[in-house]
DNA sequence: AATGAATGAGAATTCATTCAT
DNA sequence: AATGAATGAATTCTCATTCAT
């Protein structure tokens, strides 16, 4: 590798990172239109204009490309997350800044996963659970057993309680997505006091 | 054709309808062990014993017997939420009722679902959207609604809310199922409380 | 059998008769519509509102059935080419009145064969020599042979004669349903003379 | 890319004209054994000795590789028949080269298509009209145009006539094809006679 | 004789992946 | 590293035909 490689990329590592990023953006809008099934790599592979060998040199699976693809939205996402983690003092105020950078995040996003696809959803609709983005689950859950620990909310069943959250949040979120217009601050205010006035009732642990 | 026609299908239909279930319960298991992705029509055929051909006079495709079960689990499940509708007198009962038969369902049923799967594997999840499961949402939020209206809640968004007690039951009946023992009623307990605890604290709608 | 049976067709000879012509007919549709290739006997069977098991009570195969209509086509025309041949006294006569006789034929029937096809002529197209073709060629190559004997023409290869007549009816015939007003008097007037006129110019055969 | 590969093609290119070969002259082959109707595309595919789905990169179906391989034949006749044009300086001298050469070609080729049938099969007969096959015809039509214009044939219906020599050709042909030795010569000088002497006859054209 | 579901051989076709260039 | 044709296993699905009712 020659000198100039060290100091900047060279053409070489420009491609490769364009390329990449091409695939995955290609492979982004065929996943949105034709759903995942129906998709197949060709299909990615020539909205790019790459030769099909190509996409090996890249990937090694179409399945490889979702979870990518997936694990992408989630590596994007945790930042926030972890920001707003840092950013709060409160217990409410953690759930209100996340509920709402979700949604923020869903409203910038969702274009490109719902362009072109009919309002009443055919294919089948299918769900990947990659490392990336069960890292944000850890990190929900890390954050309430924080809180709870440290005596900020009562000690309760956390696996249940954060799978109970993100769970309101992608639907709520869903929800709010098929109303014009977008209400971003509405539905956080719902998904946060539904969960903030339960967690009181939910049945404590033994200590 | 003779009275006792009338009286009793032929045994042409009743092949029919043998023939039919044959392929749904044996679709249910291949699923179940392969997953719906690597699922093959082949394979299910194959465990039912008919001849190939023979499925497509029953489904025109591997997604149309994916939604005819799913659709078919929806169609069981419908009455016995009708049921606890029925037979409950307050909210809370309602609540308390629907998701514990929903989990005892879930429980039953998952068997077929997981049979034969690795447990820690990260299997694709795949969900569909169909007439009966339709249904089914449109069922709890006119419960929803019906309590409401007679002033037995407070009135809030019935869409956000039925979407988001949809959400916690899914998603708290999924972390239940991975744990051993199977504990349905506090699963349950934790489901009912967190959304009663929460609904008095949500925004109310202009009268 | 009945007496009756043997006076009148009976119920089961009439559905019989009109079960076959029913055939027929939906075949001559079908394949005029879709091509021999791609017509199937489900097509044909569809159409006539039978039950497919039906349709092997009255022909063994596809194939049967295509041969049985183009027969058809040709039995029904030999008696008329067998009524010019003993109503015309000079070989003029009967070539002519031969081919005005096809031509009407022709004029008759290419609603059916041409139905709903575009005029670029799509499919493939599949012509077979049946048994009821071949007599309708022998018949002709008979009528020549028999006026060449008889020293009304000059005696030249009558097979090739025959041939050659039967083309030029066919591809006149063709391109004069191509025109618009259909003038079949026009085109056995070309076609008669062509022939008419050749006739004499022909190599001798070796007495 | 080198200047090598400005001059000659390069190995890639070899093998794709190679292979488009060996695929023709296989679908040659098998259409001539097994008749268009039974003939698959794993027959024809097997015979290569390439891989099934390397038929699909040259033709989308067995239909498509008939029709190439009758433009081929097509195609290939068509500059012989502009010589014929090109060499004759009378209208009986054209006639007689391209009939001649016609007959040739059919002897030369017809191997091809009947190879290995028994003689007396009844095989349906498969035509199809592919752009060369259209061209030859406006060829012929365009000659016998530019005679009359020029004087040399009185002025005639040329669409008939035209399509009265090629099926004068055509079934001549094919009853020559049927005897053995194949005489073209003397089939050449029937078809010519008859359709030189006939002219003359034909009713004129209003000039 | 009519029915129409079952049969199952086998045709068409796709598509992820490889590999020579 | 890019190319893109070849590969061939695998899958879907059709359809003529049978046969129990």
């Amino acid at each position: 590798m020659s000198d100039a490689a060290l100091l900047a990329p060279g053409k070489r590592e420009q491609t490769k990172v364009a390329n990449r990023r091409a695939i995955l953006d290609a492979a982004r809008e065929v996943f949105a239109e034709l759903g995942y099934e129906a998709a197949t790599v060709r299909d990615i592979i020539r909205r790019t204009g790459l030769a099909s060998g190509t996409f090996y040199n890249y990937f090694r699976s179409r399945e490889e490309v979702f979870e990518a693809l997936a694990d992408d939205g989630a590596a994007r996402f945790r930042p926030i997350l972890r920001a707003c983690w840092e950013a709060s003092n409160t217990f409410e105020g953690y759930l209100r800044a996340a509920i709402q950078a979700y949604f923020d995040f869903m409203a910038d996003e969702h274009e490109n996963w719902l362009a072109g696809r009919p309002p009443g959803e055919r294919h089948p609709h299918v769900r990947v659970k990659t490392p990336e983005i069960e890292r944000v689950f850890l990190e929900v859950r890390g954050a309430f057993a924080q809180v709870m620990e440290a005596g900020g909310a009562p000690r309760v069943d956390a696996d249940y309680l954060s799978a109970a959250c993100i769970a309101v949040a992608r639907e709520v979120g869903d929800k709010m997505m098929e109303r014009r217009p977008i209400d971003t601050v509405g539905a956080t205010d719902f998904a946060v006091k539904l969960i903030l006035g339960g967690i009181p009732a939910l049945p404590r642990l033994a200590p």
